[in-house]
DNA sequence: AATAAACTAGACTGGACCGTCTAGTCTAAT
DNA sequence: ATTAGACTAGACGGTCCAGTCTAGTTTATT
């Protein structure tokens, strides 16, 4: 632990240093996110990252450490498009649209699904990591929306009475039954035109839910 | 094996056999859903199930075996209810809510969050249980309803192009942000009222999308 | 050039765990 | 009572892995 703080500290102020830990870092997530964080191991990790294993013990107290890590490193570049809120047109049909086109490219990918994945499995032992992802992209993404909603409703261009539900349902909608199919691996990434049907299905149907009169 | 073999076929007929195989395969489904795969130990479920080692053994080839019984066991019968089509009344919200209930009781349920868990912790080892989950739970519930909704088109109730991506979509809603937060554990099993929201809501959603002019 | 810290390669410890094996007990049928 | 097969308790070999340690090399600062 002297020793961590002392190699970290150093490095720290040094531009080379950041390269070496996020040398590591990238590895790490290429190791977790691939095997998981129980079949992954330290060895692997140093190995994809061409690192001697002592190099990450003194960037990272331990597993455990460099798994929270990478899951809050990609937690936070995972999901910044996701947060943003959307230019707010006053054509709710193309807004949502490109809203939902954003989440889904996000969601599905390959990166992002592997993260969750992760989440998932492993929400016994970091519950912490779980409620930290869960804030930052789904609440978040979904806070933004309402924001949108409420403004629609107030100007009369649709009907929405509780807006973080319908926003949340609308996401619901997005995932669809794709995003539990990905999710136990049993299709590959979707082709554009896959997502542009499923985002016109869920604008569709939210549209009509929430028409005026 | 040869051992197997005869533990097992001899024990096959004789009624005390079944419920020593069954001990075992309840005592495994406990381990494996509480702990995962990975971190479940067949000395955990021996001693879960008061048996010897030895035993669990002469009954399952190993712990891929174990777990790929009590997988397909759960899957049975926990998606059971789910599997069997409802009763069609004419009267389409009355149908579908109750539809939605004993979907969202499955799936929501500890035991059906558990099993689904572990499949997405897995779906890489065993690609074909995730396969086999889906088609006896979200596949043929999906056609079950989506039987009905063409039924509901033909008789001019409700108007639904393509009833089985409809069926999708009815389901994708239940699941809703629920699903997400009891799939990261943040939230524990949702008592009645909820559910019952989560019902309406959808429900609510779905006829409006659907509805006939 | 000297020195200190960072890094590498690899050995090592301790522990967990799968699957097997041994030795002995219990049960039931002949 | 004898005997065969099911079962138990626990030891054991082999493997894998987290985290530590050692010894030697590289890098950078003074």
């Amino acid at each position: 632990m002297a020793r961590n703080s002392t190699a970290a500290k150093h490095r720290a102020e040094n531009g080379a240093a950041r390269s070496k830990r996020e040398t590591i870092l990238d590895a790490a997530a290429r190791v977790f996110l691939d095997c998981g964080y129980g079949d992954a191991s330290m060895d692997a990790v140093a190995r994809e990252a061409g690192v001697a294993k002592q190099t990450i013990y003194s960037y990272f107290d331990g597993k455990d450490a460099l798994f929270e890590a990478i899951v809050r490193d990609k937690c936070d570049q995972l999901l910044e498009p996701i947060a943003m809120p959307e230019a707010r047109g006053n054509d709710p049909e193309t807004a949502l649209a490109r809203t939902a086109r954003r989440f889904l490219d996000v969601v599905l990918a390959p990166e992002g699904m592997a993260l969750f994945r992760a989440l998932v499995a492993e929400c016994g032992r970091f519950p912490n990591l779980a409620e930290a992802f869960y804030r930052s992209g789904p609440l978040l993404a979904a806070g933004n929306l309402a924001d949108y909603l409420a403004e629609l409703d107030r100007k009369g261009i649709l009907k929405v009475d509780d807006p973080l539900r319908a926003a949340r349902l609308f996401f619901a909608l997005l995932r669809g039954d794709l995003y539990i199919r990905r999710l136990l691996d049993l299709d590959s990434e979707p082709k554009a035109a896959e997502v542009e049907r499923a985002v016109a299905d869920a604008v569709r149907v939210f549209l009509a839910a929430h028409a005026r009169s």
